[in-house]
RNA sequence: GGGCGAUUAACUCAGCUGGUUUAGAGUGCCUCCCUUACAAGGAGGACGUCACAGGUUCGACUCCUGUAUCGCCCACCA
């Protein structure tokens, strides 16, 4: 059979994808015979595309997976996406917009469908593309959190807090994104630098009694004048001297003539600006707390989209608030209120879907007490029953646990589930549905009067037996439903009808939780998986994995956060379509090194390619061989083992341990390093070099042995090009190969016994061998055939001669003589030295090369000497270091002599 | 403001509990070689005061304390 010289990964990929698929190999299923490996998916949004963060997300999970199904795991990686809420609305109403429509203008009820339309076209494109990397997810079952059961759970979720007092509604400031029109949690409010002015206003004062000392205004210093028309006071703090009058006056605030009430709290800064500031109550969380902790008025001046209402002077209604503050600031100048300002860094939040300014805001919202929930969440990690990987994030989930906040789960857009929460119109005057554009808010607790809880619409109000009654129309914050992801794609609670069916989820979740590990960015720790640990235990009453791995950021060679907006990414689909899959997952996973980010460009994709191609090279060597030699072999069983054939599967048996352990402990990087090292620089630089010239059935057997197995060790990093060639090797030889390598078993070690004489009898030729290459180099021989006189020790004679053939060829060897004698010693160890049959030829190379050997060695040794002429080393350190240093100090003087001794007879 | 992390070759990184490393690997660079598996390859080479300053120790890239630079996260300083 022929086999093309380069490696095509396109037709290899795409043929062995589909025979897996057929074959199903990526199921899972509960078996009492194996153990349960399970992994949930960090599902991607639906409207997502692969990236390189998911390429590397994914194929460190694929790695895990994979490699536990060959240990025999029971394997099972659960798939599925998100509805996404924002983002997918977003693309939506784009595509709607085209259409010059919006989506108020069709209704929620067809735009529900719209979105549904735009799932069913395009939701699954990340899921082929995952297909497409590898990702051996058991496709089957694909879960999306608004699948019917899964809306169920959510539902659930919902009333089972609501009925703890775990869930309430209040009137209460959060983040508001003004073009996103919806309330985002704290964690969705990104923090960003920007350079603003910090503007100085003088507010006028008038005094209260005629005869007091104060001056005609007091001077405050604020960010966002916009907001003035909203301050209900001016705040001091008690100790501050220089505002001692303040208590006899009345402040007036400009422009609308209010005047503004006086608090003294000991939280202002003294410092800041001038110690005196505006108190804003509805457009500013620290004037919040104010504002209710002293009981002041709370002005709502801005309409959903940050243009200013009606509580504001009437010239200045309807503007934006950047436009506002310009133009409040042009009428300050004029009235001479403006006293100066000063350039000032503002750190501000942005809407992390669409980077719009945040503008806190007063608004009736359902939130989620967190408190109570943490408690749990942090014992189970203090506790290490949930670990960290690197375990450095155990202190910073602590951290964010031990100060967490009420999370505001509400959203006013319209896709996503529907909070199940009715309101009696008799009973409820202030439905959200009213609440949201409303301007005068106040941070009152609501009564529960009239608001039912509930999966399904109630007939009649229980309060007041009324029937008009209208279900919220807030949808739920996404995060809402991914926390429940480790369980809820399991089904739970296994409300549906078919009893049979529920009892088979029910088994499925216990076998499969608490999952093995979670596999995800440190962006999403406090978004995801904080809240999943939680869920987690207050819902199933068990932790929902037991290892957090997280990796890094994918970066671009400059270390440059990968995004489209700065069009800096690398598409994973273009690396596969130009390099393969097993290039693209191969080289990230020898580049990422645990937990740390990962540098990109285009070219460090080649390792992975280049290897690929290494790989086929090398079956494609051995099968030429088998041919030329008309080997076929039939079996492995190797009839004895010595030599060089010891010598390497003895390394491979380290190979496979080593890699193992590193696997285990989710060092992937290590783990693809060594199995590189092997398969490269060991079986094909060594052993395959070796053996060309003495391919025997007993090398055949040894070559496909290791071949076979290094492939397995490979086959989480590269499973394509693995089980491609394991699909050749069936077809090339009578072996009896059951199945594909997907579902075959991790290899096992031979245990070779008694290694330690080829060990070192090997290494001392590999050594030799790479002397004389050196040596030939030195002289301008490099490839130039001439004689080896080599004078060797009786009782290692044999090993020469055993070896001899090969010694030859990897050093370009015409004869290797055997003499008693040298007349020119260039090399010598403890058991043989060489020369070369040459005639007088330029030595200065060699010279140069010996004189750098000797100098090195020579600052080594005076290190040792060192030491061991230091009494306090001799008297302090163990007995074996010092053992250790005084063999090194035997070791290194006669190197030394030795080098020494051949450099004078050149000289 | 608090916390976490990093700083080792031109670049990307190993070097885990101090002495098995005379500080390594890969890429890049340089030299030689199209040797009949692979030039997507082979054989070699150059390049490092391990950020800086102290300390602990017989001994520090490794442990401790500062300093500097960079990065990340959290936080209501207007």
């Amino acid at each position: 059979m022929e086999i093309p010289s380069k490696y095509n990964s396109k037709e290899t990929e795409s043929k062995i994808l589909e025979k897996w698929l057929q074959k199903n190999s990526y199921h899972a299923e509960v078996n009492s015979k194996n153990n349960p490996f399970s992994i949930v998916i960090p599902p991607p949004n639906v409207t997502g595309i692969l990236h390189m963060g998911h390429a590397l997300n994914n194929t460190i999970q694929d790695v895990l997976i994979r490699f536990k199904r060959m240990k025999g795991y029971q394997s099972l990686w659960m798939p599925g996406t998100d509805h996404a809420g924002i983002a997918t609305q977003n693309v939506v109403e784009r595509s709607l917009a085209k259409e010059g429509l919006k989506k108020e203008d069709i209704g929620r009820i067809e735009f529900d469908k719209r979105l549904w339309k735009w799932k069913e076209e395009y939701g699954s494109t990340i899921i082929d593309q995952l297909k497409k990397l590898g990702s051996s997810c058991d496709w089957e079952r694909t879960r999306f959190t608004m699948d019917d059961e899964y809306s169920e759970a959510v539902k659930e979720v919902f009333i089972r807090l609501y009925n703890k007092n775990l869930v309430y509604r209040s009137n209460y400031i959060i983040n508001w994104c003004p073009r996103c029109k919806t309330a985002l949690s704290d964690e969705e409010a990104v923090h960003k630098e920007l350079d603003g002015w910090l503007y100085y206003i003088k507010y006028p004062i008038k005094k209260s009694k005629p005869n007091i000392e104060c001056p005609d205004h007091i001077v405050v210093a604020t960010t966002r004048p916009e907001t003035m028309f909203g301050d209900t006071a001016i705040a001091i703090n008690p100790k501050d001297k220089k505002y001692a009058w303040i208590k006899d006056t009345k402040i007036i605030l400009p422009i609308v003539n209010r005047e503004l009430k006086v608090i003294e709290d000991k939280a202002i800064d003294m410092g800041f600006g001038t110690g005196a500031i505006k108190v804003t109550p509805a457009h500013d969380m620290v004037d919040f707390d104010l504002g209710k902790m002293y009981d002041l008025d709370f002005i709502n001046i801005m309409n959903d989209d940050a243009t200013l209402n009606k509580n504001v002077p009437d010239n200045f209604i309807g503007m934006d608030r950047f436009e506002a503050r310009e133009a409040i600031l042009d009428v300050l100048d004029e009235m001479k209120l403006l006293e100066k300002k000063v350039a000032y860094k503002i750190n501000a939040g942005h809407c992390y879907r669409c980077h719009t300014i945040i503008e806190p805001r007063i608004s009736l919202q359902w939130f989620v007490k967190m408190k109570p929930l943490a408690e749990k969440a942090i014992k189970v990690v203090e506790d290490d029953e949930i670990k960290f990987y690197p375990e450095r994030w155990k202190k910073v989930y602590l951290n964010w646990m031990n100060n967490i906040h009420d999370w505001c789960i509400s959203r006013q857009i319209w896709w996503g589930h529907r909070l199940p929460v009715y309101y009696c119109k008799n009973c409820q005057e202030t439905i959200n549905t009213d609440t949201n554009n409303n301007s005068d808010n106040k941070p009152s607790d609501f009564s529960n009067r009239g608001i039912i809880v509930s999966k399904t619409k109630p007939d009649k109000c229980p309060d007041c037996g009324c029937e008009n009654i209208v279900q919220e129309n807030d949808v739920l914050d996404t995060w809402f439903s991914s926390w429940l992801w480790p369980f809820a794609t399991f089904y739970w609670p296994f409300k549906i009808s078919d009893t049979e069916q529920n009892k088979i989820y029910q088994d499925e979740l216990n076998y499969f939780l608490p999952t093995s590990c979670l596999v995800t960015a440190s962006e999403i720790l406090f978004f995801w998986v904080a809240r999943m640990i939680m869920a987690g235990l207050e819902f199933t009453d068990q932790i929902p994995f037991h290892d957090v791995i997280i990796h890094g950021t994918v970066r671009d060679d400059k270390g440059i956060k990968m995004s489209k907006s700065l069009g800096n990414t690398i598409n994973p689909l273009e690396i596969i379509d130009k390099f393969g899959a097993d290039a693209l997952r191969f080289s990230l996973m020898l580049q990422a090194a645990s937990g740390s980010d990962v540098y990109l460009s285009d070219e460090k994709f080649l390792v992975g390619r280049n290897f690929s191609n290494k790989i086929w090279n090398a079956t494609r060597f051995i099968f030429i061989k088998m041919n030329d030699n008309n080997i076929e072999i039939d079996n492995l069983e190797f009839a004895k083992i010595e030599g060089i054939d010891k010598f390497i599967l003895n390394e491979f048996d380290q190979t496979i341990e080593q890699s193992e352990n590193y696997l285990n402990n989710y060092a992937l990087n290590e783990a693809a390093k060594k199995i590189y090292d092997f398969f490269w620089h060991m079986l094909c630089d060594w052993y395959i070099e070796i053996i060309k010239d003495d391919f025997t059935i007993a090398k055949a057997k040894i070559s496909i042995y290791l071949l076979i197995n290094s492939l397995k060790l490979l086959h989480p990093f590269m499973p394509f090009i693995t089980e491609e060639i394991f699909n050749l090797i069936k077809t090339n030889t009578n072996l009896n190969l059951d199945g594909l390598m997907i579902v075959s078993s991790w290899p096992v070690k031979l245990n070779i016994k008694n290694v330690e004489l080829e060990l070192k009898e090997i290494t001392m030729l590999l050594t030799t061998i790479k002397e004389i290459r050196n040596i030939k180099i030195d002289l301008g021989l490099a490839q130039k055939k001439v004689d080896l006189q080599v004078v060797v020790k009786s009782n290692q004679l044999q090993l020469w001669e055993d070896n001899k053939p090969w010694i030859k060829r990897l050093t370009s060897t015409q004869n290797i003589l055997f003499k008693k004698k040298l007349d020119k010693v260039l090399y010598e160890n403890n058991f043989w030295s060489f020369n070369l049959g040459i005639e007088s030829i330029d030595m200065s190379g060699f010279i140069f090369s010996l004189d750098k050997k000797i100098n090195n060695l020579d600052g080594a040794l005076s290190k040792v000497i060192k030491k061991l002429n230091n009494e306090k080393f001799l008297e302090k350190a163990s007995k074996d270091i010092i053992e250790k240093e005084k063999m090194k100090f035997d070791d290194m003087s006669s190197q030394l002599n030795r080098l020494k001794e051949l450099k004078s007879a050149f000289i």
